[in-house]
DNA sequence: TAGTGGTCTAGACCACGGT
DNA sequence: CCGTGGTCTAGACCACTAG
């Protein structure tokens, strides 16, 4: 159900709703979501307030509205290969890897109003010497994760302390793409020059419930091969 | 003045009005449009009706709303969203852009006994001027496709004519994603200085029955943003 | 013909910005 | 305070699709 005198507009609830239903497999990818008018019964909203609902979903790419038809779940999932973003330190391992993090940097910031722990980390795995593969900056929110700051995640992995500890698990990751160029820091890490290209991957990572829980910037070395797949 | 009864929505007649007014500099950049009510009033339409219109604006990088203050022309850089490997003419048209292909160089090449037809296209998008988006180097193996050279690329989709001619249909892309530098024709392509670092997606196209179709390369512009959505 | 999305009206109340 | 955009209601009629 909707909160009708909450802060947040009912066609964003409505809108954060489907796309939920959508992500945890509710509607199906080619499905048809229920109709405005059911929608707007059902949720005891008007069919404006639902169609601004849908059109955001429309303009974010999860659905495409056919005249006469429906409105159909339309998405365009990609897969990853080589690469991945749940958890570096199991991918490594399950590559008989030795994964290697360290910290740069941390602290608390605040950006509209709400405190995140900021954490910097490098890493990669290790051989006869660190290969780093990756420079990674999280924000976590703290009222999330509350004592969050108390671990140490050169040794502890991130993704398994968000599950352990507080028991939120992530499910989905929403990101961007752009390629950078090298600043000092990345050029000393990734030992390349100036002039080199880098592959930056920015976004959020979503838990279970569709809550953000991290907001997410990667730059990737060029050592590390970044591959998907996807069905037309 | 808008005509009530004709074919063309109220809320295109006024974006349209809207527009070309910016476009002459009627209105200029960062300057304020009237008011929703004031247009309400002046050509008869609810304030619904102008703010489809001006939400469209928003859409297509034109305007700019401030809440209290009012709508003000803003003329940003627009960034187009690609996360559609195959079939750029069909994704465009779904987005209401007119489509544009330029055939920039076409040959046989022979490779590993194999002869393909090679066909680079700078592809992008005609509005006021030709917005380059990608520029895009397909390999298509000739044994599959007998004559493929013969048809035009720059009038004729190469995804559309591989179904209707072929009977071969898309269905799987396998690509890596690199960071690269500009080249002088990227450059010149895209509007970038020889420092900006570019997008390139280099892989294979895998028809129904498994079969490698088309090897490709494409470099995006800066302005098309590359995202995606994945589960954990 | 019934159901869908596409367009549009005529209101209402609210939150924000500047006076 | 007033004017702005932000949200929402409760209708209406239309065009399109499919049975």
């Amino acid at each position: 159900m909707l909160h009708k005198n909450g802060v947040i507009p009912l066609y964003i609830q409505l809108q954060n709703i489907l796309k939920e239903d959508i992500l945890q497999g509710k509607y199906k990818e080619g499905e048809l979501i229920p109709s405005e008018t059911v929608l707007s019964n059902q949720y005891n909203i008007t069919r404006s307030t639902v169609r601004k609902a849908i059109s955001n979903l429309i303009d974010l790419g999860f659905i495409r509205r056919e005249h006469g038809k429906g409105s159909f779940v339309s998405l365009r999932e990609v897969r990853y290969k080589m690469w991945n973003f749940g958890g570096f330190t199991e991918f490594m391992k399950k590559q008989n890897k030795v994964p290697y993090s360290e910290v740069l940097h941390q602290e608390m910031v605040s950006i509209e109003d709400r405190s995140y722990y900021k954490l910097v980390r490098a890493r990669g795995i290790l051989e006869d010497h660190v290969e780093y593969l990756t420079l990674d900056t999280s924000l976590l929110p703290l009222d999330l994760f509350p004592g969050l700051e108390k671990f140490d995640f050169s040794t502890l992995s991130l993704y398994d302390t968000l599950r352990k500890r507080y028991e939120v698990f992530p499910a989905r990751v929403e990101v961007g793409v752009q390629p950078i160029l090298s600043n000092k820091e990345t050029q000393q890490l990734f030992k390349v020059d100036r002039t080199t290209p880098l592959l930056e991957v920015q976004g959020s990572v979503f838990g279970n419930s569709g809550v953000e829980i991290e907001k997410v910037a990667i730059v990737y070395s060029p050592k590390v091969e970044f591959q998907l797949m996807t069905s037309l």
